[in-house]
DNA sequence: CTAATAGTGTCTATTAGACAGTATGTT
DNA sequence: AACATACTGTCTAATAGACACTATTAG
């Protein structure tokens, strides 16, 4: 495809040509959900989780230097879920990670270029997996969720190095169309839509908490109860009883006789996942 | 377009030409469901409710003489969502319907022309509504779920005339991709993957009657208690208890002063929804 | 010993399930 | 009167929330 670095976006597009393609494209973009650890500054506590998201530093235009979602064209002869597979076996080198798709994303404008139409997948992994370096410009990121009054929402990103900032305002709907619309009040730093798909993914993953086991593809094949907690605090955003939670997960996770030491206070027993 | 009427589907494919289109088109289904009554034999029963959807026969191949969802072309200058609106327009003459989007199908052969990907919508309409007669070919067909062991699932719809009677096998999938994958094991009288559509459908609205308020777009302005149970209790396919569903409904909906008279027993109150 | 997390027991409040009973129209 | 549905009261079972308590390690 065409790889000339353009200087501004003004004359790349004086130079796109839309006939060279079809004139309707699919594309996916992959919202790749992971959990870090914050290291905590004293010796006996424990790390600090967080939900992390995978960007890539746009080289070209159209949003030249903006962050966005890793993803690609779907090819022709490629299935639609297949299409995410590749990419993410590109992008990571992983194969068998949990993907699901999130929403088809089909506004006439979000593309400058063309008109192109976006499925988004969600994926969610265990980051000890990843034992190969990110390709270049690919960068996780941490997330920090603000639930604020009159239904405006505001998001962090962080890296280390970079922060980016963004804010959505959900409008209720009458009766027609989902309950809400998503409306960007601020974004400087992400490319196309791509601040609601990731609000979409952080709603969908706080409501399939619930009622599904998806959680268990973020964890390690053995983890402690107070590891998954956190995982499940840092997603709903909220802390939760120890009593109440491990009632509720009981049924889930099996105790395993390996136990978690060295943590300066009393070693917690290793679980797995109860298929 | 293209309306001559091909004898067979060989000779269809043999004159159709891929180039006159592009190499990958986009279309919208639109599952619309609605609410319908069967008539009582006894006077004094209450009419039976049932779900139903509205199906097209198609008149020219692929799939000729075999019934789908209402759907069509995504234009190029129209945004994705854009697209049912217009079409259900077109096929009911009623705006402001509830949509919402379902999922996007894109297996490589789902369309025997070309490469298609079409999202799905589902819309939720009260019948009442439709004064307008149907377009020729279109038919409610009454939806009847038989949920059996070994996550095979039987779906027959009736219009009155016609049985479509179809099974879906619902696989289990180990970690990768969503919970489960659908694979139709029968199915002789419906086009492309449309019982994938219906089943999601059907089980996305049973999923969103609990957390949400959509039953009310199947609803006339004012209905009894009885009435909403009803809808309620075909959706979920499943009787519930009186006394259980009016304290679960009891703040979504608001008691008026008319009453509904005539059904040779107890009158019962009128309510509407509490938005 | 102390700080920090692991893990359990139990009381209470809330919600869901079950069933019986009363109410009131039409024929 | 009889049938059919409307509607309510109340007991019980199950679940969720809250809090206090005990256990066990590294330093």
């Amino acid at each position: 495809m065409d790889n000339k670095i353009y200087a501004t976006e003004g004359e790349f597009l004086k130079e796109y040509d839309p006939s060279k393609f079809d004139r309707l494209a699919l594309t996916t973009d992959i919202l790749m959900f992971s959990v870090s650890n914050e290291e905590a500054d004293n010796y006996r506590k424990t790390d600090k989780k967080k939900m992390s998201v995978l960007l890539v530093k746009r080289g070209n235009h159209p949003f030249k230097d903006k962050w966005c979602l890793p993803g690609g064209f779907v090819q022709v002869d490629e299935a639609l879920d297949e299409a995410p597979k590749r990419i993410l076996k590109s992008e990571t080198n992983l194969e068998n990670i949990y993907l699901e798709q999130l929403y088809t994303y089909g506004e006439v404008d979000r593309d400058p270029r063309m008109r192109v139409i976006s499925t988004s997948y969600m994926a969610l992994v265990d980051k000890n997996r990843l034992k190969d370096k990110l390709n270049a410009g690919a960068s996780w990121f941490d997330v920090t969720l603000y639930e604020e009054k009159d239904n405006v929402v505001d998001i962090v990103l962080d890296d280390g190095t970079n922060t980016i900032h963004f804010t959505i305002k959900k409008v209720l709907r009458e009766s027609t169309t989902d309950r809400y619309s998503f409306e960007i009040l601020k974004n400087d730093l992400l490319a196309f839509d791509h601040p609601l798909v990731i609000l979409a993914g952080l709603e969908r993953l706080r409501n399939k908490l619930e009622y599904t086991d998806v959680v268990f593809n973020m964890m390690p094949e053995l983890f402690t109860l107070g590891e998954l907690q956190q995982v499940y605090e840092v997603i709903l955003g909220k802390k939760l009883l120890d009593p109440a939670f491990r009632r509720i997960i009981a049924k889930r996770v099996v105790k395993t006789n390996k136990m978690k030491t060295g943590g300066g206070h009393r070693p917690s027993a290793l679980f797995k996942y109860k298929k």
